[in-house]
DNA sequence: CCTGATTGACTACAGCTGTAATCGTTTATA
DNA sequence: TATAAACGATTACAGCTGTAGTCAATCAGG
């Protein structure tokens, strides 16, 4: 399973919110605030068609772009790679820095609360 | 606050464990399953020296290495990075993966647990 | 039918990464 | 003292990433 790249996320975000969309409309999806030129996203989503995460449908002259990549997958894997580089694995780690940083809401405590209660079920 | 790379990481971990350590030291120090030259070592210190993660100290006609950027400052900026980039800054679906792995510890959890308690205690 | 816009294909190119060879100097050793 | 070992500096080079230009074909509008 190939890397996907930071630049690269951006155009699987849209993508797995729309599949099916062309090159240009996914241009279009861009926020505003994102300068890359319709060229480059073409260069991009030819890689993710290269590294099989997207699969290209031909629709006349153009293509339209799916997902092969499930978002899970990729998020499931990233996070395993990550953790694992930087943590030997362990999770408590990660929820301490971003705890640290202010950065976690009230929902967020909630949901964590409700998967540890979910992890201790297990036997 | 430049990247460091995945390669680069190892000597960093091998220095925040072992200031002070000369290029073949560090090389020593690696894992006998790393198969990476004396040279490509030398040549990864050099680069952390330029990213200013390390500062070379001179001992004679060699240098020895201390870490500039900590251990923990780097995990948390690393963490922050990724989070915000995969789940928008939020804690609970890093968890959440890495618990579907099985991977999770039972002294994983409790730290989690404690972690979630003192969270809970902040107003 | 001509022309301008659109599209994918191909090419470009710099910066970063991973890995190492080579070179010139210095030090230790025989 | 001659030579081998060790050292940092410089250079190399391929793969990945970020960004885009150019080109040839085609489509839509006048």
């Amino acid at each position: 399973m190939k890397q996907i790249a930071r630049s690269e996320l951006d155009l699987m975000n849209i993508l797995w919110d729309q599949p099916g969309l062309a090159a240009s409309d996914v241009h279009a999806a861009l926020p505003r605030s994102d300068s890359r030129s319709l060229q480059t996203i073409k260069t991009l989503l030819s890689r993710l068609v290269e590294k099989e995460a997207l699969r290209a449908e031909r629709d006349g002259r153009r293509f339209l772009y799916h997902p092969t990549l499930t978002r899970d997958d990729h998020a499931a894997s990233a996070t395993r790679r990550f953790s694992e580089r930087l943590f030997g694995g362990r999770a408590a780690p990660i929820v301490a820095h971003l705890a640290k940083g202010d950065g976690l809401s009230d929902a967020d405590i909630a949901e964590l609360e409700a998967i540890i209660r979910e992890l201790k079920a297990r036997d």
